[in-house]
DNA sequence: CATGAATGAGTATTCATTCAT
DNA sequence: GATGAATGAATACTCATTCAT
């Protein structure tokens, strides 16, 4: 998109301020509990002027957020094509760029978690968030089939199941935190290794005990 | 505390009414959906008496929430000390109480995790929810260390941590759910059990491995 | 209705002051552009004290009509039994109350001949507007029937409409008029006379052509 | 008015297009329900653009209605020129036109019946829209006094003022019909021919007996 | 001439809370 | 102790209108 004039730089300035300010009012407190005023005011416009740019709250959350998921959807797809790195290490890469994700935009945690459902009269069903959010937890679930050299089925679901709660618990553990996300990662990152790496371990041996079974 | 008038045991009624009222719809609804209008409907009384009771909103979901709580701590304290389970049986059976338990009291999920911090000028402090919080916590805490066989310290903290990860990202999940707490767990029970035995496999794998490391 | 307390009584006052606000304010300028805002000032309380008295703006259009419809209602029904009346005076009483009636009660405009359709869910239907609407047309057209001697049909179903075309002409024409009732009366009473009884005139010489031809 | 320039001329076309526009979407949904910006969608133009050519949305309304206006005024005109029509028919022929102009022209009813007074500070008075409006409502009563051979005076006044009254009722129920106006006229024009028919036979048989009486 | 950006005032409705009784 | 009345602040969203360009 090529900017031309000063008014189109302006307008270009406002939307980016009522988005920088979305992003951080919904980062720190949520979807719902922050109001389309407060909205106007950090990003210092009239609340009126949200609505040129964006048809409604919703709408704003969804611009909000295509952009970043696009973005980590790509560093994701990257990775998992990534020829040189083991299953296991992209599996850890993955998390890590997950989590920090999220935590970079703290209002990811409501669009991953907590958005119930795509808008069923979506204009444009390709830019849909609930569609980048599927491939990306495809993404992610194709890798722990790898990983455990399971079938498609109900023991990599229940597996998949399992590693996003993980996922979920993490980012939800520190989504509201104050402390900085390279803070959290400097004191915590081995811990989330060792999370992921127990759970991987214990779903091996989970899974070879049940194939002895049978 | 001794009741001694009949008027002070019919505030004694009241009180529990509105506490009752407010659980159940905090529990159907959660705490931000439920007016105190409808708790007071609900309770059968009129909805300033409610501040009669409870200074604020907020007050009455932390004076709900300390009895649950303590009866939850109770059965978690119990359960503790069986003296003919083993102490894999007892954390199974505490993620279960514990899921239960958040599930079945959906503001709790909010009460566990997300209430920053006790409020400070808290009139009764060995009341105080994060008191209460804690000492769950640590009763956890205590069977993990059992049962990995850890001594306190780091390693001990670091696994309490991951953890809780999974309770929270379990519990997480499904708190808005609209499916029944039943419906869930006779879905996925087994999917929460697979969870927490990983984990544990896994931990009990780095363990050992970081001993013969030492 | 026993009114007891103070409270109870300025209770009333403060719901009456409402009623009489948005009477004011329908009636000069019609339902739709009237907020709740303006009853409020107008009535002298805080735009949420309208919400204590109804459960919303239509309620509030409800509350003010159902009264004086009854009222009305009740007058019409009494004159048509009337045993001393001719059917032409009934008919001549009936359009003179209707029309102070409207004129008088200025959102009844509105009421009689635009709001659309009762609410379905309608909870105590016998007190549906639309229902003692239809019953006081049924009246007049009624009366209609016998001064016609028309046994019921098309050809009473096209005088009666025709009948009220003249109504509503009449009554829209003055509605919003600044003109008092009173004034307007002793102005046009006459006229408005005349116009009935040249419809009812014509409608006689037109039905007995019709038997002629027939 | 000569249009010289390109620019001139362009400026027409657009000047015609959200005439056109507010024409229509008026007439199809009301003037209240049409906002600023829809007329400028349709009418292919920014919205800021319409307030170079009309000071404001009711002027707008006043703009757009002076040459449908004046188009009926013409053909009142012409049909009351007539010299092969009987007056009885001319009369017919009017209620007719006048009847569908004002269906045809949803936002006619505001104009010819609720718009209170011209604006005071009206630029080209000439073009008023009051005085179309009258000049129209006197074709009318003149074609009812020739019809009525009445002399001016208060009987002519009384029975037009009667005849406006049915003109307007019958206007007034259907503006707001969702029916179409054909589907309208095809059930209701000889209820419409009826009442008018009624009316002046009443008018006729009133005045003669007045006449005897004197 | 034309326009995109921007805004203040407005819409109905809900809420937690306070006050006088 | 208990309550009905009352309210200010808030909610998302719309509109006609103005201003700088």
């Amino acid at each position: 998109m090529i900017i031309a004039t000063k008014k189109e730089l302006r307008a270009e300035e406002t939307k980016r301020a009522i988005i920088a300010a979305a992003e951080k009012l919904f980062g720190e407190r949520g979807y719902d509990s922050v109001s389309i005023r407060e909205i106007a005011k950090e990003a210092g416009c009239s609340h009126t002027t949200i609505y040129i740019y964006f048809q409604d709250k919703e709408a704003l959350l969804h611009a909000l957020s295509m952009q970043p998921l696009q973005l980590l959807k790509g560093e994701l797809d990257t990775l998992a094509k990534d020829a040189f790195l083991s299953a296991d290490d992209k599996l850890k890469r993955m998390n890590d760029l997950f989590i920090r994700f999220c935590l970079n935009n703290r209002s990811m945690y409501a669009i991953f978690f907590e958005v119930k459902s795509s808008r069923v009269d979506e204009l444009e069903p390709e830019l849909d968030i609930n569609r980048v959010r599927n491939q990306m937890f495809n993404v992610i679930v194709q890798l722990l089939k790898t990983n455990l050299n399971l079938p498609e089925g109900e023991q990599l679901l229940s597996c998949s199941r399992i590693y996003f709660y993980m996922l979920r618990g993490i980012v939800g553990t520190y989504t509201h935190s104050e402390e900085s996300v390279d803070a959290i990662f400097s004191r915590l990152s081995t811990t989330f290794d060792h999370a992921f790496e127990a759970l991987l371990i214990g779903f091996d041996k989970q899974i070879n005990e049940r194939r002895i079974d049978t």
